[in-house]
DNA sequence: TTGTAAGCGTTATCAA
DNA sequence: TTGATAACGCTTACAA
């Protein structure tokens, strides 16, 4: 492993020498530089991360933080993210798990996205106090040192309630995400705003955990309740493909007899028959400008908070009453 | 940011005691290491990976790198790659895109796990060359730094047609993956030994590009020359559902009039109708060995290559003929 | 048991 | 235009 010591030896000059000619400062002959760099090329010479880490104290590093790494979810998100951070000319690392969580405060990352709920927010919250720039997608974190990226979930929710009433359903069912999910406790918040409007409207809420399981459980006690017709609001759509999957092996017609609308408008729903009305938006424009805000922080700017924002996307799955 | 040297200020003490009892050593106190920890709690002192990087000549960080980030194949992968490294007390971060490159030989993890067409053979070479430590689980290369964890894509390709050949078949159309795949090659060359022996069989091959997409190509061309049934192995899972998401529209009838088996038995196959028939193989163990092997590379112990056993997984889209 | 000091590979200040 | 040198924060052999 050849560092600039050896190349300022073979060159005959001293390491200051290298070290400029090797970042492209004017201050050295274009000859010398040349000599220098064909030296650095002939040793394969590759600068040593740790020792400029800690000289110039930052990695040029972003990481991602992720509850898990499942999900086809992520690959656009993280996509609108890379591209972000490379313009820069950051990388960009995924990690997950408790114990990844250290690469933060110890400085191997110049700052951190977190889509993420092993994360409290009291932990975000010290790492932000300790100098730490942040960007949260998951959640409503106020400090100067974080910067939130957020859906608007209650439009979309919104929009996806309104829908059902327009189409004249009287019958709703709400499928929870986990309790613990801010995605999910705004999306129900706006509903019950919505059907705080209308009195006539027949309200169920299902527990559910934004998993495919128990989406098909809540199509189970949903089928064996079945007397009319019924729109089903599931909070994300990876719970009404649980539910499309156990429906199917039913009686029951989607978009006839049950009317499904979910959220996220993930691939798949483009292949489900009848296709699943959803709520879109863009999971690549979500990364992409949760990284370009994170790196505003970093660069020391001021910066608002922002919001992704959602639209209906009808499908057959929700038809008129 | 507190260092040691505060910590050394405020105890009393010299930086190296601090040191010593930062890292548990016995040689110090057990007063004054406690006297020592308890400052470093106070000041919420959190030891800086670069120096310590610097100075210990490694990170503890495995990265993984992968083609893109898309694809809900990876899930369990990284799961059983994460629970590898974390057991030994490293870190897992994933990376994707030909700039992260550079962080293996900038010394900014101590090994990689390779999944990433992106990477060039000769690229892997010369960072083996350079004392590297390298897993490929995506393309055959030797060297002594280099260990390869490869599935035995052959055995799977072999039950495959045979399978399918014991159940009647006698005509056969193939659906490749990209010319590039190393997976898709070893699958090819299986599939053409077993022909070789069965000279009865008609083969036709059909080039895909292990997406969706060309699978669904490849069901157009099929359904366009359907004049018998047929069977149809699809180099991987992903194409076989495009093909389904195709045929499905016609009135060809999958596992009655097309028969198909597909590779890697991902996830969906359990939601298909009929249940896809397809070759399994754990993608955890999979990954946990991948990581182990490169762990045991780092330890600087031999390690022989590795294999991924591979099971039939019957289904109804594949049917007596 | 604790302290001194060298060294990891860079960058950057100052002097020559 | 180039060179000597301190500094980044930590570990560790050696001295006290």
């Amino acid at each position: 492993m050849a560092n600039i010591k050896d190349i300022a030896k073979q060159a005959g000059v001293s390491i200051s020498t290298v070290s400029y000619a090797l970042n492209g400062s004017p201050k050295v002959t274009d000859e010398t530089s040349a000599r220098i760099l064909a030296i650095a090329k002939e040793l394969h010479y590759i600068p040593n991360a740790a020792a400029r880490n800690l000289k110039k104290q930052e990695t040029k590093i972003i990481g991602v933080f992720l509850t898990d790494f499942s999900g086809s979810f992520y690959g656009h998100l993280l996509q609108g993210m890379k591209e972000g951070v490379n313009q820069s000319g950051y990388d960009l690392v995924v990690c997950s798990g408790k114990q990844s969580h250290q690469l933060l405060p110890q400085r191997m990352i110049d700052g951190a996205i977190v889509l993420d709920e092993t994360f409290s927010s009291e932990e975000l919250l010290r790492y932000a106090d300790l100098g730490h720039k942040l960007v949260v997608m998951d959640r409503d974190l106020n400090h100067p040192n974080i910067n939130q990226v957020l859906l608007d979930n209650k439009a979309g929710a919104t929009l996806a309630v309104e829908h059902l009433i327009e189409l004249g359903h009287r019958k709703l069912y709400v499928v929870t995400g986990p309790k613990g999910s801010f995605d999910s406790r705004q999306r129900l918040q706006a509903v019950k705003q919505v059907i705080d409007r209308h009195p006539d409207l027949q309200y169920i809420e299902i527990e559910g955990d934004f998993n495919k399981s128990s989406g098909a459980l809540a199509g189970i006690q949903i089928a064996q309740g079945y007397s009319e017709p019924a729109a089903v609001f599931c909070l994300n759509d990876e719970m009404a493909i649980g539910m499309y999957d156990y429906l199917i092996t039913t009686d029951i017609r989607i978009g006839e007899d049950i009317h499904i609308i979910g959220f996220d408008n993930i691939e798949v729903t483009q292949y489900t028959q009848p296709r699943l009305a959803s709520i879109d938006y863009s999971k690549q424009k979500w990364g992409l400008l949760a990284s370009e805000q994170l790196l505003k922080l970093i660069a020391g700017n001021d910066v608002e908070h922002e919001h992704i924002y959602v639209t209906l996307v009808k499908g057959k799955s929700m038809g008129a009453v």
